[in-house]
RNA sequence: GCGCCCGUAGCUCAUCCGGAUAGAGCACCGGCCUUCUAAGCCGGGGGUAACAGGUUCGAAUCCUGUCGGGCGCGCCA
């Protein structure tokens, strides 16, 4: 394991600091805050602001007691007394620049803990029906469930990724019922669309494929034949452009395979156990209202078929058994609902699963702008963006970093003019861009890369130097925020304003390749630094990172 | 009507577990390429953080209300 990093040190003396100061108080958390202002030193904390009222001194009184009992330390140059009495730490030149030769004995580890300790954890994402291709929010959710299980990934979970499809259901009915009209329609015949028929030109292309497999075989255009040949064409379809954005998932589970193993049925004697359900209005019910929901629900309809909220629940409950304590399910914020829904139904076994099972991380919904306005999308019109002309028209790597640069909680607009006439704006190139640059200097002096490792960093001086060494050291908070908020967003934004801005400064400001042989190996075991975090930070967002653009 | 989310620069968005002067990109204005990649760097203009209260030493951040927008409120999935 890597050594705690400067700020967990420092945050650790400060605290012992004011148990010495004031000797029986309950200290909890000391928060290092980055300054932005660089002459507030490298950290700063409240403390003493926050302890001032408990222990009866005013607020400078208390952080001058809180430096006294500081002492002198080798990490700290000064501890400075600021405004209303915050403290200001300035870090000793070796303090700040220790982070160099562990990020080079650490390489591509860099940055990964141990908070998930092996532990199983499944992320479900993109769950698309097979009923028509990718468009752009399955592929905004392509990309954030892929991230974030990457970010799990780095925090020490072992992670499944999931994709879940309904098979079984009205909507499949009607794909199946759709691409049969068009194929009667192909042949002569009489033909008719269903009423929620899909409309887009995809069925008939499914329609033209099937007659094509199916050569003189009049007969041919059973409900149940061109149902199984749509389904298994657009999962097909779907996994081909997910690989295209390179997105893999570990297993792919079927709806109706909770029918066919009896999973449904098991689920409703379950309930039916508990006690929690009734019969009504020729339908069986759950009381969900005990469990939280704000009404309850119908699990059996009159028809004697259930409703999409008993496989829901039978499927959490196969998560669960399959040995999956910890889910998170990546959704679109129009299935909120279901999140209530679902937890009731679990609860209402009373098999000991846990309240706030399975975690969600609900993002909203992408609008995509065409020429300054808004494309009305509509699946069953057929009328709407791909994943597939997104990657062929704007790049992978443009893509999943535009839709990871968001917060979940965003409705993510993205305007097509402006992706692919302006890509070279795309913030992707400019980090990827600080990537390649130093990989050019690395060329350029042509020696051994790992030869950096023990450089000797004390001719490193300059301000852009030490605040870029101080971003590189933050490197391992941002993935651990980032991946237990599964929120990317952070991990983009710190790679793009605090790594790769910092080096295009640098880079912009001093030379790497100067006469001064100690100089050198120093600037450029920095730069080679920057350049492992950046590669470390893309892998995590599925993005590459290229030697040379 | 009820529930959840959102409202920050001309535009697209960060910051939000309370901290010091609210940041970045695009657009606009002015500088920087005989030198390791100018897809870059430096500087400038542009803000009552929707609005009104409250809590606090301190509020874009937490609470309440109002207004505006999105989503959800089926025996559809």
């Amino acid at each position: 394991m890597p050594p705690p990093d400067s700020k967990t040190r420092l945050a650790a003396l400060v605290r012992d600091a004011v148990a010495n100061a004031f000797p029986g108080t309950e200290v909890g958390v000391v928060e290092l805050d980055r300054p932005r202002n660089p002459e507030h030193g490298d950290f700063a904390t409240n403390v003493a602001l926050q302890l001032a009222k408990r222990v009866g001194r005013k607020p400078r009184e208390a952080a001058e007691a809180i430096v006294a009992a500081l002492g002198k330390v080798a990490e700290i140059e000064r501890a400075d007394i600021a405004g209303p009495g915050f403290i200001n730490l300035t870090l000793s030149r070796a303090a700040r620049f220790a982070i160099v030769p562990a990020i080079h004995r650490e390489g591509s580890a860099y940055g990964r803990a141990d908070v998930g300790a092996g532990r199983k954890m499944m992320v479900e994402f993109v769950s698309a029906n097979p009923t028509g291709p990718l468009h752009v929010g399955h592929g905004r959710q392509a990309a954030l469930g892929d991230a974030i299980s990457s970010l799990l990934e780095c925090q020490g979970w072992e992670v499944t990724r999931e994709f879940y499809y309904n098979d079984a259901g009205n909507q499949i009915a009607n794909l199946a019922l759709s691409v049969q009209a068009r194929l009667r329609e192909q042949r002569g015949l009489a033909a008719e669309m269903p009423k929620d028929g899909y409309h887009g030109e995809y069925i008939r292309e499914i329609a033209r494929e099937y007659a094509a497999a199916h050569f003189g075989d009049v007969a041919g255009e059973e409900l149940d034949q061109v149902r199984k040949f749509a389904v298994e064409y657009l999962r097909n379809e779907q996994d081909l452009d997910l690989r295209a954005f390179g997105v893999d998932f570990d297993s792919y589970f079927l709806e109706s395979s909770l029918y066919t193993d009896g999973k449904v049925d098991e689920t409703v004697r379950l309930l039916e156990k508990a006690g929690h359900t009734y019969e009504g209005e020729g339908a069986l019910w759950l009381r969900t209202t005990e469990f939280g929901d704000d009404k309850d629900r119908v699990m059996r309809k009159s028809d004697g078929t259930y409703t999409y909220f008993v496989p829901d629940v039978a499927y959490h409950l196969d998560k669960y058994r399959r040995g999956f304590a910890h889910v998170l399910n990546v959704q679109g914020a129009d299935h909120h609902s279901t999140v209530s829904r679902v937890r009731a139904g679990l609860q209402a076994l009373h098999l000991g699963i846990p309240e706030g099972y399975p975690g969600y991380a609900l993002h909203k919904m992408v609008k995509v702008m065409r020429g300054g306005e808004e494309v009305k999308m509509s699946k069953r019109a057929g009328d709407y963006v791909t994943v597939r002309d997104l990657v062929d028209e704007v790049g992978r790597d443009a893509v999943r970093y535009f839709f990871l640069m968001r917060t979940l909680e965003t409705e993510l607009l993205f305007d097509i003019e402006l992706a692919k006439s302006q890509s070279d704006e795309n913030p992707v190139y400019y980090v990827q861009y600080a990537h390649a640059r130093v990989c050019s200097v690395l060329r350029e002096w042509g020696g051994d890369p790992a030869s950096l490792a023990g450089a000797d960093l004390a001719p490193l001086v300059s301000p852009y130097e030490a605040a870029l060494a101080q971003s590189l050291a933050e490197f391992p908070a941002v993935l651990e925020r980032a991946a237990s908020e599964a929120a990317p967003h952070y991990l983009t934004y710190y790679l793009h304003d605090d790594v790769a801005a910092r080096l295009h400064t640098y880079y912009n400001a001093e030379r790497f390749l100067v006469d001064d042989e100690s100089v050198k190996l120093a600037r450029l075991a920095l730069v080679a630094a920057a350049r492992q975090v950046l590669g470390n930070g893309l892998a995590v967002l599925g993005v590459s990172a290229p030697e040379r653009m």
